[in-house]
RNA sequence: GCGGUCAUGGCGGAAUUGGUAGACGCGCUAGCUUGAGGUGCUAGUUCUUUAACCGGAGUGGAGGUUCGAGUCCUCUUGACCGCACCA
């Protein structure tokens, strides 16, 4: 009856119309089953799938099946992160207005996903760029502004000049923007900021909290968050040189222990002071405006060199009114971090070395390391930056770097000038406010109006959803929301006078910031969540994504959970509790003839003994093969998931996808790969048909006791079972693949061993036992497959709708068990033994078998180790 | 420069967390089957010696701890990732 081969282009659409009508996805917030809430990253709706979101889907329907299964109430959405440029690039290279692209491509990818077969609940399917979503993000907008979470400042901002819009600082890599490539300008703007730095300590302190986040991403987030501790300082500035009456200038370290290594001063090219010294100098505001140019382009202040101008300021040692330290501007102090001032103290830190060498300052060593000479202990071209003791630092000498940081802090808060302390003790963080205003069109229109007269003010909340115009064009660079001609005309909500829309349109960050908690109650109208849902639901108990959104989306989705928690739209400050970063998809690269890179579709691969080659499928022509890489569109080294689901069938994919690499990590596609599990479904195909026959009827009961025969099936069965089960649990899914080719390969050969003539009811009943198990293991992964199975064994159900089965643990226990014997640590005997056996059985059994002996070569037994049904070491 | 991760057959990777290294898959070799050439089955596949058994070596390299190390420690080489004037 299973004779043929397993047809999963017509299996594969029946099975999903199946789950489809008996509504087996579809979750309700009331069932009285514990939650577990499974999430995979949403995708943007570029036009296609890709390999990279089969892999990630795959996994999280993986984990939401099987979390079914074990009795769960599984929440598993699905949305669109809607809005974005690529809509208005498209706009502008088309003249297809953004909408109708996105939703086009949303219903394309949609359908994309649904031929995967996963198990999601379509119902619950959220766009972001639908009204019905983003009116509420302007809500929670308008909410965190009468909280005094939101800020509208002017500040110096990323402008990327191809896409021509503001990036905040996560969304620019190494100086460029993460979407465009463009070399980042600075630009001072008046823009709108979420003051995630409010919640700085907080998002730095819960990540050690967050245990089920991969510590890469903590470390990541934490250096961006970069708290430090340390100390301002106000240094009095000596008025004989001051141009023009300012008496002090503060800085910030981190070092205060090292105060007596002083060489100077260095302040940002933008401080007030260097301004003040600079109208008095015209040389040194032409190395401020350099400095300046420089600045625009974040690469090349990584690469400049060091480079100061002596402003002729001299500023007071805080500990000697006798000392005086001179006061440089300096390129490579940043006026947005601590105070924009430092004090120099060569000797101890790398940066203040190179200065201090380049303009002859010289550096007095203060930290010497313990059980080091002070006397001859000095710093040339390498600083000393690790702790110490201190010396020729009065009275500091012979502390600890940490006694002495704590006692300079100590005696600078005590002394006071002009009725304020001299030191303050600070926390500073590297972490920025997240400016979110976008000069773009298709995103969330910031809910504001800017009356002349009253200032900027909310939309009231009668009016939302200030929604996008659809009249707009996109033949001109800029914002078309600026030059539509109405659109931005309203009457002030306050005075009533003529005023004007805002035109900014928020980051799409913000949209992907609160997805998860909008799934939880996608129908609510009246405000963005449902409480008693939302906070039934969050945590996300899996979360499953790439890594390329350690600090942007990760970081962002945390501080709006805590803004919605203060705001009263959530319960919980932190929206993930456990994160799973995957792997990307990479492909091997080809290279026609011409040196243009060649799709896979076009080549043909033959493999010469050990060696591959390729060549055009057109015309036979050499490909050169290159190295593998990130699939993407520019090398060419895609492949498209219709066609592999059209050839081989979702299951195939997924399977394969899961199979080869640890998840966390990069998996190489190959058609040989593909291949590969296409047998296996071909066998797991007829092994269910041979165990259909063999296999006893569904709903037999157990016999009294179990020969060998059945036992060994069993064994292997549950075996199986234990461990798939703590794989899946783990997310090890190339484990839990392992674990299913062992018990079919176990299945297959017990089969071979037992002809139907003689086939005991024993046996018949593990068959039955085993085959169910095995099909029930696979159901997670190649869920129609196994759906197939499952009804070819005889079943009535859906094995998608089947409790977990709770493995036999007694079962695997053997009673003899298998000890390997070492002599001096080399294997050189095994011994079977009962599992029971005392050390001293076991010691003699070991030292009575041959090749122990010859091992020995007659010498005396010294020691023997018995690990107690592990192993045995003869040590002679 | 700083921080992190990793290094195991021809390849992807397992290894009960200090206890038989190489599970499982891919590829390859031989034979059978099918049949003409993307099927199935059987056997083999770390290297080396051997007709075979028995041996010897072996987890990037060098040391160390231990009865015992792929696993722990020190040094070292290489690859990948993140951060990068953060005071």
């Amino acid at each position: 009856m299973t004779s043929e081969r397993y047809n999963a282009r017509e299996a594969e659409p029946k099975w999903q119309t199946i789950w489809d009508e008996r509504e087996l996805f579809r979750t309700r917030n009331d069932d009285p089953r514990p939650k577990y809430y499974v999430l995979e990253m949403f995708p943007y709706p570029s036009g296609r799938i890709h390999m990279g979101h089969v892999r990630n889907y795959a996994m999280g329907d993986v984990v939401a099946r099987y979390k079914r299964a074990r009795g769960f109430n599984v929440l598993h959405p699905m949305g669109w992160d809607a809005f974005g440029m690529p809509a208005e690039n498209a706009a502008m290279a088309n003249k297809v207005h953004p909408a109708q692209w996105t939703y086009a491509n949303i219903a394309t990818m949609r359908g994309q996903l649904k031929s995967m077969g996963l198990s999601l609940d379509w119902h619950r399917e959220v766009a972001t760029c639908d009204p019905s979503y983003y009116r509420h993000q302007q809500r929670m907008f308008l909410d965190f502004l009468s909280a005094g979470l939101v800020d509208r400042k002017t500040a110096k901002v990323n402008w990327d000049p191809v896409d021509q819009t503001v990036l905040a600082n996560e969304q620019v890599i190494d100086g460029r923007g993460w979407r465009s490539g463009a070399l980042v300008e600075q630009r001072e703007l008046t823009q709108w900021f979420f003051k995630i730095t409010d919640y700085a300590q907080d998002l730095n302190d819960a990540l050690d909290g967050l245990e089920r986040w991969p510590e890469k991403v903590r470390v990541m987030q934490k250096n961006w968050i970069g708290r430090s501790e340390g100390l301002s300082v106000r240094f009095a500035l000596d008025a004989a040189t001051t141009p023009s009456g300012e008496t002090e200038v503060e800085i910030y370290t981190t070092r205060p222990d090292t105060l007596f290594g002083a060489k100077f001063i260095a302040i940002a090219a933008d401080h007030p002071l260097a301004r003040a010294a600079g109208a008095r100098d015209q040389a040194l505001a032409d190395f401020i405006a350099e400095c300046k140019r420089t600045g625009t382009a974040a690469e090349l202040i990584e690469k400049a060199e060091k480079k100061g101008y002596d402003t002729g300021i001299r500023a007071v040692h805080p500990f000697d009114p006798s000392w005086t330290l001179p006061v440089y501007v300096a390129n490579f102090v940043l006026m947005e971090y601590g105070t924009g001032a430092i004090f120099g103290c060569p000797a101890h830190d790398e940066r203040d070395l190179e200065f201090a060498n380049a303009y002859g300052l010289g550096n007095t060593v203060v930290v010497c390391p313990a059980g080091v000479d002070p006397a001859g202990f000095v710093v040339t071209d390498k600083p000393y930056v690790e702790d110490g003791l201190l010396v020729n630092s009065r009275f500091l000498d012979g502390m600890t770097t940490a006694q002495a940081k704590d006692e300079v802090a100590r005696r600078l808060e005590a002394e006071t000038r002009g009725n304020a302390p001299v030191g303050r003790r600070k926390v500073n963080f590297r972490l920025r406010d997240w400016g979110i205003s976008r000069q773009r069109y298709w995103g969330c229109p910031i809910p504001i109006i800017h009356c002349d007269a009253c200032g900027a003010l909310p939309v009231p909340l009668a009016d939302l959803p200030v929604k996008l115009p659809d009249d707009v064009t996109f033949d001109v660079p800029g914002n078309p929301l600026d030059r539509h001609p109405t659109w931005k005309h309203v009457a002030c909500p306050q005075c009533g006078a003529k005023a004007r829309r805002e035109t900014d349109t928020m980051d799409t960050f913000v949209d992907s910031s609160w997805y998860f908690a909008r799934f939880t109650d996608p129908w609510i109208e009246t405000s963005p969540t449902d409480r008693g849902a939302v906070d039934g639901w969050l945590p996300v108990d899996q979360y499953i994504g790439g890594i390329e959104h350690a600090i942007l989306h990760l970081l962002y989705s945390r501080f709006f959970t805590r803004a919605m928690r203060k705001t009263g739209h959530a319960g919980v400050d932190e929206p993930f509790a456990g994160l799973f970063t995957q792997g990307m998809v990479v492909h091997e690269t080809y290279k026609g003839p011409d040196g243009a890179w060649v799709s896979p579709a076009e080549v043909r691969i033959e493999s010469d003994g050990a060696a591959r080659k390729a060549s055009l499928l057109s015309n036979g022509g050499t490909v050169e093969i290159g190295p593998i890489e990130k699939m993407s569109k520019s090398k060419k080294n895609t492949v498209d998931p219709d066609d592999i689901i059209g050839t081989y069938g979702a299951d195939t994919a997924r399977w394969f996808m899961l199979s080869d690499s640890p998840p966390e990590r990069d998996v190489i596609w190959t058609e040989e790969g593909v291949q590969g599990a296409a047998r296996f479904v071909q066998r797991l195909w007829r092994l269910t048909g041979e165990l259909a026959t063999l296999a006893a009827p569904v709903g037999t009961a157990a016999p009294a006791a179990f020969g060998p025969e059945a036992l060994a099936i069993r064994k292997a069965a549950h075996r199986a079972l234990i461990r798939v089960e703590e794989d899946v649990e783990r997310l090890r899914f190339n484990r839990c693949v392992a674990h299913i080719y062992e018990l079919s390969n176990a299945l297959s050969a017990a089969i071979g061993a037992v002809t139907t003539e003689t086939r005991p009811a024993d046996v018949a009943w593990a068959f039955r036992e085993a085959a169910d198990i095995l099909i029930a293991l696979v159901s997670p992964m190649m869920p129609h497959l196994a759906e197939e199975c499952w009804q070819a064994l005889g079943h009535d159900t859906l094995v998608a709708d089947t409790r977990w089965q709770e493995p036999d643990r007694a079962l695997v226990v053997e009673d003899t068990v298998l000890m390997p014997v070492q002599v001096n640590g080399k294997k050189r005997a095994e011994l079977t033994i009962a599992r029971d056996a005392s050390n001293d059985v076991v010691e003699a059994a070991a030292l009575a078998l041959e090749p122990v002996q010859r091992a020995l070569e007659g010498r005396p037994v010294r020691k023997v180790v018995v690990v107690p049904q592990r192993i045995v070491n003869v040590v002679g």
